[in-house]
DNA sequence: TGCCTTCAAGACCATTTTTATCCTTTTTAG
DNA sequence: CTAAAAAGGATAAAAATGGTCTTGAAGGCA
């Protein structure tokens, strides 16, 4: 229950390579694809869509490449596993907007909302800089 | 990301509902189902695997249905949530014999390890007595 | 003994999500 | 101009999800 999927895993994997590269280099898609052991063409997407974010900064043409957009002590973990996998809620009641007509009543909502909490806590308190700063 | 499934949602509302009969009674299915608002025939399915776990009773034939095997302060919600989704873990390498060869070194695995156990410690000590006795 | 009720068990199935791959286009350096 | 590299979109196999259906077995009752 509750796994990450490989996206999400790649994506965590994949940001943290690209942040053990020296500051302000640009590095190739296929050398970060390699480092991390992720499908190219699949890390290609998840980067596209953190270049679209504003996480990484992509360059086209002759030595292009990646490079993070900000420092990686500015990038969350919650910042990153949400930006692939959606908001994270344990059920559907804890989400923005989420709907379920029991929620205001209901004992077991309240359950969810704390093991979000936690969660998010735990997510929050992680950078990408400390990740790819240790066990390097 | 890391949602509970119908599946779940409804175990956990199920047994919840089966709880809040008069205690040794005896609830037909049908019933349960309705008042909890789930599709009979697939509560059917998590009724019988709560019965092969020994979480609950079924009697068949006329004047049968189910009953709680045992006393609803005894099943916490951990369990229930286990039983029909597996494990709790929010990635594959926090789980009993999860594979990855990364594991030894990987900082992360040390977050999702603590994001489990924290979401155990929270769903340990949720019983679904104490859930089917508040909001009745 | 039958008949009716109720759960058991397994097959089956539509839809959605996951996990990618491929191809064409755009951008850029040299 | 050309080669390198990412962008974007189409496609698709495999798995998970969220059920339904059919048949069988067990139990109560007239
Ligand atoms: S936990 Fe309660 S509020 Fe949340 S989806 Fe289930 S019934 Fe609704
Ligand atoms: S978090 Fe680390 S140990 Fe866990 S699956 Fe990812 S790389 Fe492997």
């Amino acid at each position: 229950m509750m796994e990450l999927t490989r996206k999400g895993e790649y994506a965590v994997r994949g940001i943290i390579h690209l942040a053990r590269q020296p500051y302000g280099n640009v590095a190739l898609l296929s050398d970060i694809a390699e480092e991390a052991e992720i499908p190219q063409t699949f890390l290609a997407k998840i980067f596209q869509n953190f270049a679209k974010l504003g996480f990484i900064n992509s360059y086209r043409g002759t030595g292009g490449g990646f490079s993070l957009a900000r420092p990686a002590s500015a990038i969350t973990l919650r910042q990153v596993v949400e930006a692939v996998e959606g908001p994270i809620a344990p059920n559907r009641c804890v989400t923005q907007g989420g709907e379920c007509d029991r929620s205001a009543a209901c004992v077991v909502h309240d359950v969810w909302r704390r093991v979000q909490l936690q969660t998010l806590e735990i997510l929050d308190g992680v950078t990408i800089e400390e990740l790819a700063r240790k066990s390097k």
